[in-house]
Order: structure tokens, then C-alpha cells, then sequence
DNA sequence: CCCAAGTGCGAACAGTGTTCTTGAATTCCT
DNA sequence: AGGAATTCAAGAACACTGTTCGCACTTGGG
């Protein structure tokens, strides 16, 4: 960073580089819980004690890690969801979504990582995991924050009535937001990372090729819990 | 099981019942990937060798704990369904989803085991798992087979036409299901499966008492997939 | 220039899954 | 009943893991 750095500064962020990009290598290989120190070692040719001038342990290795996966994942997403234009609210849903579920399906090992059962005896500092954890929820957040549209979803029986709602909406810390709002994107959510995981972890037994249509219908279902209705507009094929 | 049972055979089923339960107690403590025959062994106040005449190894001990996990499961779930009436579909699809929310936040190891990320290196064989892997979707299918209500749910904008959901139900080997019913349970059988996951895995950053009303709109919004508007009955309050 | 800091390595310890051998206990057969 | 065959539990051993420690060595700053 600073422009002044000594060789040795230099080689130490050399090495923690390298270091970490092996861990990548490893984490896609064989997973988190097969992730092995010493394997690691081996693949930038050191010694495994070496690597503890570092890090502090497999621990840290493994929160190096996360928050990797969360910066690539949020990156990738923010990326897409930049490329549709503001105004089109279902779009930058649907490219969320579309998009969540690329790049975890390039990178199963990551998503299983970062959404899937955590690490025993493990357990992620979240002022480290946090602001990067949170980048592709904030991108559903922002578009729940968008005043023209989002009509409140009464339809759906049985619902929750508006004073618990509310009483989500102040418990979260997006006090802007009014619970409807809230729980509409929390479903959405939670039905995107279940359709994810199911898919991922092969609780289906149903042909790969058919997953798409039922992924299709999971990001049709939260853009309905998002926006309802759409209001007289163009009817294109969305394809 | 035969009333004629050498005491060797006897033992043997002794020794194999201990067994299944210490690896329980583990699997409770620890966690999947943390689990340990030699702990087992110790557990079960044995050397770690002599467990080898009754398992192959520890895969064959994961495949032992997730079909007695899922039974454990599939017989809590089925237990609390067989409560309600027959006739009230609702409050059957109500009943499985709270007791398989109530088994899950009571064994959150197992949940983790049996819907979280895959154990590396380890491939669960489907003919074992299969039986006891599919009793409470079962359930939720035999909800779906119901001829009197099930109203098709077009109500969601942007959805897979009816073509595509029609494949999706001859790739399922549920033949007698037509498209849109398919659908409608796949969504919220991976809803459902989201909203447990995100709350045991601690995605969400709400206080707990707020998990409660989320989840009661993920109830909410799996019944009106399945069974959609209710039509005309008593209102009485859903509590 | 020289000393202190930073760095890499090898050995070592405790733990893991798994295999093999050895010896004892039990069952089976005649 | 006695000998043979099978089963069982245990111990030692191997290859592997995360981690610590002490020893050498390079390197940078005063």
C-alpha cells in the first residue's frame, strides 16, 4: 500500500500472497474440512512451520479464507447488478440472484464454505467477516430501500400480522425499512440460499438439467415477494 | 430380531448398538467433521482397532449416523403430521414444517449433517440413505397428490411456463404429480430448507426472538404455494 | 560494521484413521 | 468331550494432521 516499503515489508506481502492463494487452491481442491496446513506447505514448497510466522493457525487460515470468498462472491455480483440499469428493480433482482448462484455453483467448496455447516470448534470473528459477508445482502437491502414501487405483499395468508413485522423491521438494523418490506426480502433470500444449497448438496434427486427451471421459478417467486404484481408494462419474452 | 439368537449374535448386536450410540453422543458434541472413532473408542471404553469388526471404517460410521439421524427426523415428523386431522391440508403442511424446524434447532449437528455442506471425500450411498432420506418430502408429496384443493398457483409473475414445469415433472419420479403441484412443493420444501439453514448456520444477524416471526412467514408463504388463497372456512386465529 | 530483528527449517509432541499381528475366548463339529 | 475353526479384543505400527520450539541464517538500520 504505502510507496515506501522496505524489501522486507515487500517480500512479507509476497509471501502472504502466495500464501493465501495456495490456500485458495487447496480450499477448491478438497474443501474446508479436508483443508490441511501442511498441504498447503507442500504446495508453495515450505515447510509447514514456516507458514506459522504468518498466521496464527489453521484458524486464521480459515477467516483469511471467508472473507476471500466473500469479496470474490460480492465482487461478482455487485458486477452484474451493475450492469442493469437503476430503474429496472426486477432486473437487479433477478441478476442478483442469477448471479448468486453462478459463481456458487463455479465454486462449491467456497459456497459450502461461507453458507453450508459451519466449522466446528470454529467460529468466524464477525468484525472480520462482517462488511464483507454482507455486500450482496446490502445489494437486497438498496433495492428494498427503492421508494417508487414495492407494494406490500397482505396476500399471502396466515402471514405474520404488521405489529410482529414491525417489531422484525426495528430489530434489524435497517431502520428505514418497514417490515413488510423486511420480510419480503428475507424470504426472498432465504428461498435463494435453499434453492442454492439444495442444488449444491444434492438433495434432489431429480436430472441436473431440470434445475435451472426450478431455479427459474425460485428467482420468479422472490421477485413477486419483492415487487407483487408487474404494472402494464412491456411483456417480452424473459429469457 | 430372530427370537433364536446365539449369545455371540447377541453380543455382536450389543456391541453394534453401543456403538451407534456413542457415535451419537460424539456427533451431538462435536460435529460431523470433528467426529472421532478413536473418541468413539474411547467413549465406549474400547481400542480404536477393535471397532473395525463392526465398521469398515469412518465412512461406513457417517453412513450409519445419517440414516439413524434421518429416521430420527422422518419418525419425529411423521409423528406430529399423523396428529392433524387428514382432511386439513394446511395444518398438515404447518405440522411438518414446524417439527422439522423443532428437530433441527434440537439437533443442530445432525441438520448440519444431513442438509449442510457434503463431508469431503465422502459420498453418501443412495440405496442406504434414500429410505430414510426422503419419509418427510414424502409427506409433503402425499400432501401434494391430494385431489380435493391445490389450486395451481399462475399468480407468480415471470414464472417457467407450463411446458418447461411439465419436463420437470417426468424427470421427477413422481409421475402423478402434475407440473405446477411439483413446483409449488419443490419451492417450499427448499424455502423451508433455507429459512432453517440461514437460522442454524447464523447467516441472519437478528436476536432470536425475531427468528420465530421469520420463520412464521416462511410457514405463511410455503402454505399459500401449495394450497394458495384460503377459501371460505373458519378464521380462527392460527395461534 | 555489528547487533537485533525477521525468517526458514528440522525435530518433536500429541493427536488422527487404518492395518496387521498376536493371543485369548467362544462356537461348531465330530 | 475334545479338537478345529471362527470371532474377537488389544497392541504395535504407519502415515498423516496441527502446532511448538530451538537453532541457523539472512538482512536492515543505527
Amino acid at each position: 500500500m504505502t510507496s515506501t516499503m522496505g524489501a522486507r515489508e515487500r517480500r512479507r506481502h509476497e509471501v502472504t500472497a502466495a500464501l493465501l492463494a495456495a490456500a485458495r487452491r487447496e480450499l477448491a481442491r478438497t474443501g474446508a474440512a479436508g483443508l490441511s496446513v501442511r498441504a498447503v506447505a507442500r504446495d508453495m514448497g515450505m515447510a509447514p512451520s514456516a507458514l506459522f510466522r504468518y498466521i496464527s493457525g489453521r484458524d486464521e487460515l480459515l477467516t483469511l479464507l471467508i472473507v476471500d470468498a466473500y469479496d470474490d462472491l460480492g465482487g461478482h455480483v455487485e458486477d452484474i447488478e451493475r450492469t442493469v440499469p437503476r430503474a429496472d428493480l426486477r432486473g437487479r433482482w433477478r441478476a442478483i440472484a442469477t448471479s448468486f448462484r453462478g459463481w456458487s455453483v463455479a465454486h462449491p467448496h467456497e459456497y459450502a464454505l461461507l453458507y453450508g455447516s459451519p466449522v466446528p470448534e470454529y467460529k468466524a470473528p464477525a468484525e472480520r467477516t462482517n462488511p464483507s459477508g454482507t455486500r450482496v445482502t446490502n445489494l437486497l437491502a438498496a433495492l428494498g430501500m427503492e421508494d417508487p414501487i414495492a407494494p406490500p405483499r397482505a396476500a399471502i395468508p396466515h402471514m405474520p400480522d404488521a405489529d410482529e413485522l414491525k417489531a422484525l423491521a426495528v430489530a434489524a438494523d435497517v431502520p428505514r425499512m418497514d417490515g413488510e418490506r423486511l420480510v419480503s426480502g428475507l424470504l426472498a433470500w432465504t428461498a435463494l440460499v435453499g434453492a442454492v444449497s439444495s442444488e449444491l448438496f444434492e438433495q434432489l434427486g431429480e436430472p441436473v438439467a431440470r434445475l435451472d427451471t426450478l431455479f427459474d421459478a425460485t428467482v420468479a417467486l422472490g421477485e413477486w415477494l419483492l415487487f407483487g404484481e408487474p404494472q402494464e408494462e412491456s411483456a417480452g419474452s424473459p429469457a
